[in-house]
DNA sequence: CGTCTCTTTGAAGCTAGTCAACTCTCGTGG
DNA sequence: CCACGAGAGTTGACTAGCTTCAAAGAGACG
């Protein structure tokens, strides 16, 4: 573990602007490259923590994509999420001490460790790191009103449309295409994400390609009607 | 507003350990009761903020019961949470300097307003309200898993037994009944928040009445078996 | 090259939604 | 004080949409 812990410079990562908060003196970045002194690499289906689990720090995603998910007792589970580089993972472990559910690396990936009681303590000297970290926060409980409402309110065909146009968003907004993608997921991963069973998640792709408003290869999908997508979750009939 | 503004001693407060950090010094106890200087009154059916509002402050409720909901482009709503005496609302507002959900009251309230910038100051300070904070957070990001599983993998009859039992368990924690509640919603709202109709919260009303597992009486709720409301959560098959 | 997992597709079944009628409660005003 | 009306809730009949069950196809990987 010499060698192979490279020193995290948060200073030099091209992620910055997505994990950590800006306009900081050279000084206050030395402090949070101090912070987050270790990386920690998760293979494909690797737990990164577990329900259960002692909550010790939050971490930053520098590679790869996660779910997370949490289970009733009766062994359904339900994926409350998929995170991508540059977004922070571990919130839910805060208020108990103890992780309340499972994140699991849908790919090999790297996160930032970043130890909370370092981060509480850092955060009280930099404003802007407290303030970002409310922020983090509080764009977790926004985000997760918008699944409340994909669940709640919408059918199957709105709730597809809906997760399609948000993954392609995030990956725009790190660089890639806004009308490619892979999905690093199974249909079953996204059909307890939606609500959904894996089957109709099939059926609507299907749907989706008949009517020529994407391509699906496998895994592999091209958006060609942003536009037509889009309208399908702002109107309740889900155009033909 | 002189004689109507009460002055708020949190240090009096009977809810303080729903709402507050534990084991303050009364130097600390006095900081914050500066920090929440005033009180707001909210009429029944008022909003306590709006989507779009700019966010100032976050707030504690001392009395009455809220709703949170969050809206579609083409009008449909959903239903986020009911919060209670002592639980802290606004957290939404806090990533984009705006809120992004309405708060309405169902019943006559009163709420602590909790200046944003006070309280980040003050949590610089006093590192049990800032580990405070983050739990409140925390745990609002975890109560929305729970609601996430119920949305996406529950039947009618679980969630609303989920509905009940978490309420009489909140109102428990305040000294109330463990059985008996009053809705301070309609069953349109309920419905909205577990993502059914009005119609199938009252049908399912009916059904568990039928069953002898509740008494419904309108608004007036009794529960007479708690461990078949109980069960029906961890089971797959609704006991008949 | 065979096995395993993931995915697609079809057919049948069931849950919850929709539409509609009726009842109940409560507040208001004649 | 009672009648009336509005909003909330209940119930029935019918339907749509998603799930379930089943079987077969497509890649991925040792």
């Amino acid at each position: 573990m010499t060698a192979n812990t490279i020193k995290v410079v948060c200073s030099n990562c091209n992620l910055r602007e997505l994990c950590m908060p800006v306009g900081l003196s050279s000084e206050q970045m030395d402090r949070i490259d101090e912070m987050v002194a270790t990386r920690r690499k998760i293979k494909r289906g690797g737990a990164l923590f577990r329900n259960g689990e002692a909550f010790t720090s939050l971490y930053a995603i520098r590679t790869g994509f996660f779910k997370t998910s949490v289970a009733t007792e009766d062994g359904r589970d339900q994926v409350t999420g998929f995170q991508m580089a540059g977004e922070i993972i571990g919130l839910d472990g805060i208020v108990n001490d103890q992780h309340s559910c499972d994140a699991i690396a849908l790919e090999d990936a790297e996160v930032c460790v970043m130890p909370y009681s370092k981060l509480e303590e850092l955060s009280r000297e930099v404003n802007a790191l407290q303030h970002h970290v409310h922020k983090v926060m509080s764009r977790e409980i926004v985000r997760e009103h918008g699944v409340m409402l994909l669940l709640g309110s919408m059918r199957a065909e709105e709730r597809l449309a809906a997760f399609l146009l948000n993954l392609v968003q995030r990956l725009h907004a790190r660089g890639f295409s806004q009308s490619e993608l892979i999905l690093r997921m199974t249909r079953e991963e996204i059909g307890s994400y939606l609500g959904l069973k894996l089957e109709t998640v099939s059926r609507t792709f299907s749907k989706f390609a008949d009517d020529g408003v994407i391509e699906v290869k496998q895994r592999h999908v091209r958006i060609l009607d942003t536009h037509k997508l889009q309208s399908m979750i702002n109107s309740q009939q889900c155009a033909a």
